[in-house]
DNA sequence: CGCCCCGTTGAAGATGATCAAATCTTGTGG
DNA sequence: CCACAAGATTTGATCATCTTCAACGGGGCG
């Protein structure tokens, strides 16, 4: 059972379900309560206001969790990408909408079974709140970014990002979401994500089409995203 | 990792403190640990990237969490009151500064016996996650405001926030922040919050001198403001 | 094949930043 | 208690970045 995080938890969820796993009678049970789905691309399937009653992991594709402004204004919280968790929430109700990116496949599970799961398997709790502490860092990150970082450090931080969570190996990136997204969620517009695409890939900091990306030159790209003071 | 908080901590941390030490022997035991310390305004007593030792609560001030840029640029994560806890990480060092905007009474608590008082109090490793869960609610939502919102709204926004958790019977709110802090907060220069306050103030929607600010007008800030859909 | 959406580019405009200076607060010492 | 200095806040003028409005091109899908 994938539970895990953003970048880094992977590693630390695992072992945990993995040891519960082995204590047979409660994860059985808890194990019935799965339920995979796929859905199409494009599609809200959790809604801000409703009760909370599921969470979720990715077993493939990419998830974007929206916020929206009563005229019509759009904000991205974060991309998910396979093997994240999401869908806790300290109250009763989620307070986002989850769109698909892309096709998905998502594991889901009652919220419901969570209190008996941390009474069944003592550490699960722990890694639970390391995972949200996890997020809760990486939010701070972007409050900076949104809050005091230009257009270009914002592109390149989010290109960067992108490659440590899932870039490949050849050094290509594929983006699965538009250019509406990015700008979304970098606190933009889609014309000056497309700006300083251009302006990157002039620069040759990057080489780009459409829907893939290569950091060809990252020193560059590190140095134009502007790093935190130390 | 961060355990700081906004509004909701104040009822959380402290009744499960409380409860904890009718407890008798192991939270005795923690209880000396207790420290109480004074801090004077304008220091910064936690460090980022310092090994995360301690966490505290306020018993009186108020404190600013911040990240700085290598250049110099200051985002302000969050405000902190009376009641409020923080300096939990996911990491084994901070990963903000925190800094005295009043002269502070401070309780500190090591950090490593966390992992006992998670064991000797059941409950509390859930309250904690609650309060975790929490921070990171309120962060999404200052996301959309650094990424979504005018600087108007920003500063009602704020104003709004700030009433609902320090706010007094009388309807006066005591700043005790300079612009400087509350610009570095919602991502604007001091020049812009002040000229705000001034349009504020001429519109009828506040009443202000530099350190107090009243709002005569709820309804007309919560509009200027700009919810979130639903 | 053609339509539509997405991405890109261009031009003009607006919001907020920057630079500069005046005024108000606050804390200190006489 | 007052005067003064240092710092904070406010205001003004100008500027830059990013947004807005508009149009064009390309690729995918019906």
């Amino acid at each position: 059972m994938p539970l895990s995080t953003a970048g880094s938890a992977r590693s630390l969820a695992f072992p945990a379900i993995a040891r519960a796993r082995g204590k047979a009678d409660p994860m059985a049970r808890f194990s019935l309560a799965y339920e995979s789905r796929t859905i199409v691309a494009g599609k809200t399937f959790l809604h801000e206001g409703d009760p909370a009653a599921m969470f979720f992991t990715i077993t493939e594709g990419t998830v974007e969790l929206v916020k929206l402004l009563s005229d019509g204004r759009r904000a991205i919280l974060g991309f998910l990408f396979r093997g994240d968790i999401f869908g806790f929430s300290a109250e009763d109700s989620y307070d986002y909408n989850a769109e698909a990116v892309t096709p998905l496949i998502l594991r889901r599970f009652p919220r419901r079974q969570l209190q008996r799961m941390y009474s069944d398997f003592p550490g699960m709790e722990s890694q639970i709140l390391k995972l949200v502490s996890r997020e809760l860092a990486i939010a701070q990150d972007h409050m900076v970014l949104l809050g005091r970082k230009s257009a270009h450090e914002r592109v390149a931080s989010f290109l960067l990002m992108l490659f440590h969570r899932i870039g490949r190996r050849d050094g290509w990136i594929e983006l699965p979401m538009s250019r509406a997204d990015i700008a979304d969620y970098l606190g933009l517009t889609t014309e000056t994500v497309s700006r300083v695409f251009t302006v990157l890939k002039a620069s040759g900091c990057i080489v780009s089409s459409c829907s893939r990306v290569r950091i060809s030159d990252v020193e560059a790209l590190a140095e134009l995203a502007g790093g935190v003071a130390r």
